[in-house]
DNA sequence: AGGCTAGACAGAAACGTTTTTGTCAAGCAA
DNA sequence: TTGCTTGACAAAAACGTTTCTGTCTAGCCT
């Protein structure tokens, strides 16, 4: 009974001494400094349960986060950067962020969570990330009237608060450099087809080709995991091809790395012989050999803004129709790519 | 109010309703059976901060998760694949992982954060990671009689419940291969040595080298950051020193990395004019050039391993002193290792 | 002087559980 | 029959807040 106490202590009533903690105008400014004062030197913490409970507040923030890679263990370390962001700035706030995992591949199973956490009463906002083309969570949410942002933009007929990075741009900036090297057969390795991030970034590889008025030959888009595994075998299934293709643009560096792996094993020099480029400039990406070129976005600062919009939608500062962030990608030019070869 | 709801539709009392769904004996077995049904049915779910306010239980374990990096901004992936773990295990038992993220090198900051875990009533049971040598945060959780167990051990003069990788095996597996190519001049490129684990692998790498009575140089004994930067510019020292090293033992793979390339830089064959070795076995250290020889360890079933010793510690099952684990380590040998260069 | 308003605080209900302490009937032993 | 135990349930207090609804006083206007 930490209020009692500190309410006798300053021979003041319960709910005065609340009021004056929780910033209420009825409460002379007098009084306010004199409680804050008292509550900090006798190191009174309100108590977070009896909180969520008088005021239907829980200060915390859900995020069901995707296993990643064919263990379904680890969440990939996008976002562990991203969350490190959305940390940064909630904290402060008094916010804690609460999380739990998806198992691979269980969609029962994530709205399972979802549920409860929407209503089990354990959080008071929702991130929601790595979103898919028709995402039924934003439903769920909306729903419960549960405050949201989500990491990707999704198919909805009702506005929603995002945050994105440039994926069509990214991938068209990628493609038309691979163009202008001399490129002309490009292939895309891709991640799995439901998620957003595939659609937009397939979308900006297919308008570079047009530009140029080329033909996307089917064969050469490949969906698969986001790991160098799976970017091994995708590139080797593609080298077999005839004609194969002699530039590969890779929808994460560990699949840029798989990429490489398979065709160094097919006896091609990378960035004379095939080009490839990867996704995510991840810290290895310029330490490996040759040096990665890859595209780099701040996911951490990403994190930051999801973190701020949470806290502005929770305090209604804000409308969910008026989140919309799209970073922009930069390309980061290494030595994983090069002018086409001459055709034998 | 939704137990009494339950509680009304079933024609029983509330105490009833919810000693029935605590399973509490004083409830016969058909109601009891009874209630579970209903409660299914009309989707009835505890309150989480309603019931923290009675029982005292929050159903979540909080983890303060380290910074990485020299940016500060994520956690390192191996601990995405702990987490994982642990999520796995203590969900099914309704339980959630509150995480907050300590600032880079920020020692007060990591306290504050601790204590308003603990004496917030944020949670009813702590994992510590990355523990220290000398590490405060033991006697602030056995101060506030919080259950917890770290991961990665520490100097204590109390028993702990603690779950580890056998760091001194690894180091000293990894080294004892190297002398037995014909290494004489091993460098440790370590992690920073206030961390319990660089200590332990410092101990394992020297007693190998003492079982072949060679004494060590601690100029060769480096620490920095877990990153491919620190990796690099370590290695890089070390390649100027005359005599210099003709093989690496790294922390992480991330460093084993960055060496390779300080490596490379310096003209030399990895695997064969300098011998590297790394340390977690990450995905990509199979498709690299050459496939990196590094130690694996499985963190996610470590974290599995924490997950079932929160919750046995959470119900009194078993005492902090029974939880050891100490896993054992194998190395995965490939290429970038190989016989010690013959004298120039 | 009387009535009204605003400022500053207090009282008490409400939030949804758990848990302690009943209560009541049935069964049993003496 | 009386008293005691036990099994099965109910009543009510407790958990620590927030918030709604007072209450009281001082100041102001007419």
């Amino acid at each position: 009974m930490s209020i009692v106490l500190l309410a006798k202590d300053l021979g003041l009533s319960i709910s005065t001494v609340s009021r004056a903690l929780n910033g209420y105008e009825d409460v002379s400014a007098a009084t306010r400094e004199r409680v804050i004062q008292r509550a900090k030197a006798i190191g009174y913490r309100p108590n977070p349960s009896a909180r969520r409970l008088g005021a239907g507040k829980t200060s915390a923030i859900g995020v069901i986060l995707p296993a990643a890679g064919s263990t379904g263990q680890a969440v990939d370390s996008m976002y562990s950067s991203l969350l490190g962001g959305v940390v940064t700035e909630i904290e402060p706030a008094g916010y804690h962020l609460l999380a739990s995992m998806q198992a691979k591949h269980d969609a029962a199973r994530e709205a399972a969570l979802f549920e409860n956490f929407i209503r089990g009463g354990w959080v008071d906002a929702l991130l929601i990330v790595r979103t898919r083309v028709h995402d039924a969570r934003l439903e769920l949410a909306r729903a419960a009237k549960m405050p949201f942002v989500t990491y990707g933009r999704t198919e909805s007929d009702q506005p929603y608060a995002w945050v994105d990075t440039d994926n069509e741009k990214a991938f068209h900036l990628a493609t038309t450099r691979l163009l202008d090297l001399g490129h002309r057969r490009i292939a895309l390795i891709n991640g799995p087809d439901e998620y957003s991030f595939a659609q937009f970034r397939r979308r900006g590889y297919l308008r570079a080709l047009a530009s140029r008025k080329l033909k996307p030959d089917p064969a050469w888009i490949l969906h698969g995991e986001l790991t160098e595994t799976a970017g091994h075998e995708l590139c080797r299934s593609l080298l077999i091809r005839r004609p194969a293709p002699t530039a590969f643009v890779c929808a994460t560096d560990s699949m840029a790395f798989g990429a490489i792996a398979a065709c160094r094993e097919a006896g091609l020099a990378i960035g004379t012989d095939v080009s490839v480029i990867g996704y995510g400039n991840s810290s290895l990406s310029a330490f490996c050999d040759p040096p990665l070129t890859t595209m780099e976005h701040q996911v951490f600062e990403n994190g930051r803004y999801v973190g701020r919009a949470l806290l502005q939608l929770l305090r209604k500062e804000i409308e969910p129709a008026e989140v919309h962030y799209l970073e922009p990608v930069v390309l980061v030019p290494r030595k994983s790519d090069g002018p086409a070869p001459l055709e034998a």
